[in-house]
DNA sequence: CGTGCGGTTGAGGGAGATCAACTAAAGTGG
DNA sequence: CCACTTTAGTTGATCTCCCTCAACCGCACG
């Protein structure tokens, strides 16, 4: 279960400055903050914060530590991956439009979270209008890397889902959330830990786990990436978008 | 090639309570907007308003009138919708994040625009907090549109994505900006207007134009449903539901 | 030591893409 | 007005990518 770990500070937090109150000077933090009641919970890998039609009015959270996914599911089970969230990123803001939550959170990783009072948070944005100001360009950001993935699962062949996966990984070791500009730059050298099972890539990229597999294990064959104990390096960058592309895709 | 109809005038306009600018007390809405050099722009059906990459600095805008497909595109011309925009709706709004357009805007059908100019949206943003409030709304709720797509294009079959879009499309004779809530209680018996093109229904759910066709084909001989010069009809609402199961899904 | 879980690999089939021919409707230009 | 082209849509035949089903491996864990 999750647990209460200590009362929220804000100049301890780690990702105070990515957070939505990065906006608010040092020191009006503790005048505005001072009676706000977040709380840091820690949870672990594999535990659920939230469940899609719960009701959102209690919280919202920032992630100060560790991986969560978000996903979405059909009645008979199957599920996507909608978003992946790393530390600074703010979710379960459904409350913030007035309805329960649309997604699932799933930690991936063991993680640490702040955890927002709904109603408080609601005073707050009144008094503070730089927090809807820094909200604002988050959310637009979110919206750009759900359209990004939208093109990636209606557009894109398997081959090509899995390459540019491999590769966006390879940019940031953190950038699971993705942004797909600049795909090409990438000189990829590095390992990247690779935080998720096969499954997981697999309902993130609306693949099945073994299409998944063959293709890993092909790629490794030839020598384009290699895998070792969760993490995963790219040994030749342009084989491995070709790759993608001969493999039925492009051309 | 777009047309300047008229300086935009908020009393007049047929989406004000729905705008970014709805929270506004009337009284108050002269004075803060006077100022402002909104125009109302027309274009043609088939007009490009923006393109990916443009830069965005300039505007954004307000669909007055109207429908407006946002598409994504691979290198290669492969296309993606990924949002239709309906009357009332925001779109454009990267720069509020300092960003480039992220997406193409073309018009569906013949359309009337509220064109906002960035600079001194900016500046209204800063003065009048209730803009970015409402911003944060319709925000979340395009976010959880993107997801609910997300969830279509990875997790669902071809039939399946084809009853649930028209099923939705009979919800609402507007709603071809998709939430996918509440999908079983359609009564659906009324005529709905489909503004897409069969290829534009396979770049909406990533099928082909031939596949699209063979299911509206089929379901037509079965008298599920019925077309008639751009519009479509559910004739028996379960029997669709059913048949985008038993054709290879569900169970 | 067995059991379960994550991952790999193979064989086979099927959903949907691709290629192609054809129809119907709509514009174009004489 | 009619011949011509163009465009959207339908339908068929074929192909192929990816899913499905299945067996199997390695490893962790009780």
């Amino acid at each position: 279960m999750s647990h209460v770990k200590c009362k929220g500070h804000c100049y301890t937090c780690p990702v105070r400055h990515q957070s939505i109150f990065s906006e608010l000077p040092e020191e009006s933090l503790e005048a505005t903050i001072q009676d706000f009641h977040t709380s840091v919970l820690t949870f672990e890998s594999g535990e659920t914060l939230f469940r899609q039609f719960d009701d959102s009015s209690e919280s919202a959270y920032t992630l100060r530590k560790g991986l969560i996914k978000v996903t979405k599911s059909l009645p008979d089970g199957r599920t996507q991956i909608v978003r992946i969230l790393v530390a600074g990123d703010l979710f379960g803001f459904d409350g913030f439009a007035n309805e329960s939550y649309n997604n699932t959170a799933i930690a991936l990783t063991d993680c640490e979270v702040c955890r927002l009072p709904m109603a408080e948070l609601a005073v707050l944005r009144k008094s503070t209008p730089e927090i809807d100001q820094s909200m604002v360009a988050r959310l637009i950001k979110n919206i750009r890397q759900s359209e990004d993935m939208l093109l990636e699962l209606g557009a894109k062949k398997a081959s090509e889902k899995l390459a540019s996966f491999i590769m966006r990984l390879s940019l940031s070791d953190q950038n699971l959330s993705f942004s797909v500009d600049a795909l090409d730059s990438a000189p990829a050298s590095e390992w990247s830990k690779l935080h998720l099972s096969r499954s997981e890539i697999g309902s993130l990229l609306g693949l099945t786990i073994e299409t998944v597999s063959r293709f890993f294990s092909d790629w490794k064959r030839k020598g384009f990436i290699k895998e070792e104990k969760g993490s995963i390096q790219i040994l030749d960058a342009t084989a491995l978008k070709n790759a993608a592309c001969t493999q039925g895709a492009c051309n």
